[in-house]
DNA sequence: AAAAGAGGTTTCATTGTACGAAATATGAAA
DNA sequence: TTTCATATTTCGTACAATGAAACCTCTTTT
């Protein structure tokens, strides 16, 4: 089990890395045995009961109560409220005004390695309601909040997400082919939010718009989302109430340039 | 910088350790620089270097644009949703039932390292409300979150607690007498929940109970938080309907033996 | 009650990795 | 241009991290 070095982990260590997959083996809260990791991994059980003693020691894993069984730490919660704080401290408010006018689910997502990683959440109270979960991820080229971010891409940037082999079809109306995805985009830019209309989950809708950093770089965007009846009848009401948040949010952040849309 | 193998660190790898620790360094979501992190760890630049890159491979650690600092990585946001899943998926749908109900701020915390551990939260819509944010902590002693776990701790678990100088003064009303707090834990356990009235700021007030594990172990509390007067004289419908969720989240932990508590 | 089994922990010798030091590159300021 | 500050790379060496195997501890089987 050794990774040959090569140009990009010429200089990372070995247990180091080593210890980080050990986090990445437990699945939603699962509870896991020495041997049931070590077999996972596919590393020695005395190598990974060090790992894990190392993990351990700082909160990272802990031992389960009955001291046999290891879970992912609450140091990690801890760890986490500090990742891109400014961001989302900065839209939470704004989020949140959202959230009380249209009681729907408003997400709050970064693209992460070509995907759609939701960063923050606020869950609609209607029992039929759409919600994924903070730190899962979608693709992005069937939400709202993907298109939202990549339609302000670079063409360099944009290049390798258009690749036909990713544009992975979901549901009928997913959008497949890269040159109909260009035009989505060309057309998402010019009125500054995107739409996903069942292009991830039929009878699913979202209204997605984008925000800026003082770069004027599309660093996140936040999202309606919720079943197509209810988001797209309301559409006229909540695309100006969105746009507003993320034009206010990205001002915040330092973004001045052009106005960020015309709807 | 070396630290001397002990009883408890004896298994433990030094650079997974000291990897761990880097992560530590960044507050807030802050950016620093090789250096700047180097100095605060006091550790050699060059190995700094060679961690940094380690967690950068795995996502945990992130390069800023220009490509001159360091932030903490997205990965750790994906990983912490896994961190205690069951708990807070559970408590959540019961959690966002309080909160439409009352319209108060709802925490979910756990007690980690004799400290209150908010691991989810629901903040208020009241322009004047109270709202701690996930992953950071407070004091057990002053909250109810706290109060209403510790009451149900053993004798064993509950005297390191009790330590006098462990029972810091934050407002004239906090509970400093290892005594006093006896006192106040029986009452608490008595009712079936825990009341802060002013002990951690003044003029705010907070109603929490606590949640059982399947073997009656007292693993987290819910509380409803916010200006003391809204909060205590809406009590009398706060208190059964909080007792209510935390009796359901505990029976589907697998919670059976008792009932939680007598109002 | 003894034996077997399964998993966790500890010891130990050895190797090769992680380390510090120093050289080199990169980039900003003067 | 030089100077300075910081990041990256190289290199030899010490000792940390490792695999193997022994040794626990607890549960299950006979």
């Amino acid at each position: 089990m050794k990774t040959p070095r090569t140009i990009e982990n010429r200089y990372v260590v070995e247990a180091v890395v080593r210890a980080l997959d050990l986090l990445e083996v437990f699945r939603e809260g699962e509870e896991l045995t020495l041997t049931e990791i070590s077999q996972r991994v596919g590393l020695h059980k005395s190598r990974v009961f060090r790992l894990l003693q190392s993990l351990a020691a700082r909160g990272y894993v802990e031992r389960s109560a009955d001291g046999i069984r290891y879970a992912l730490g609450v140091k990690l919660i801890e760890r986490a409220a500090c990742v891109r704080r400014d961001l989302r401290q900065l839209a939470l408010p704004f989020m949140q005004h959202l959230h009380t006018q249209f009681n729907e689910t408003v997400n709050l997502a970064i693209l992460d390695r070509q995907e759609v990683l939701y960063i923050e959440m606020l869950e609609s109270s209607h029992p039929f309601r759409m919600a994924a979960a903070v730190g899962s991820r979608s693709p992005w080229h069937s939400t709202a909040l993907g298109k939202a971010i990549v339609a302000h891409l670079s063409e360099d940037e944009l290049h390798p997400l258009l690749q036909a082999e990713r544009l992975v079809k979901l549901t009928e109306r997913t959008i497949t082919d890269p040159g109909q995805m260009r035009r989505e985009l060309e057309k998402v830019r010019r009125r500054g939010y995107a739409l996903d209309e069942g292009e991830t989950e039929p009878g699913a809708a979202c209204i997605g718009a984008p925000i800026f950093n003082h770069e004027g770089r599309p660093v996140a965007a936040v999202s309606l989302s919720g079943p197509a009846e209810r988001i797209l009848t309301n559409r006229r009401e909540i695309v100006p109430a969105l746009l507003a948040a993320c034009r206010e949010i990205s001002r915040r952040l330092g973004f001045h340039q052009r106005s960020v849309a015309n709807v």
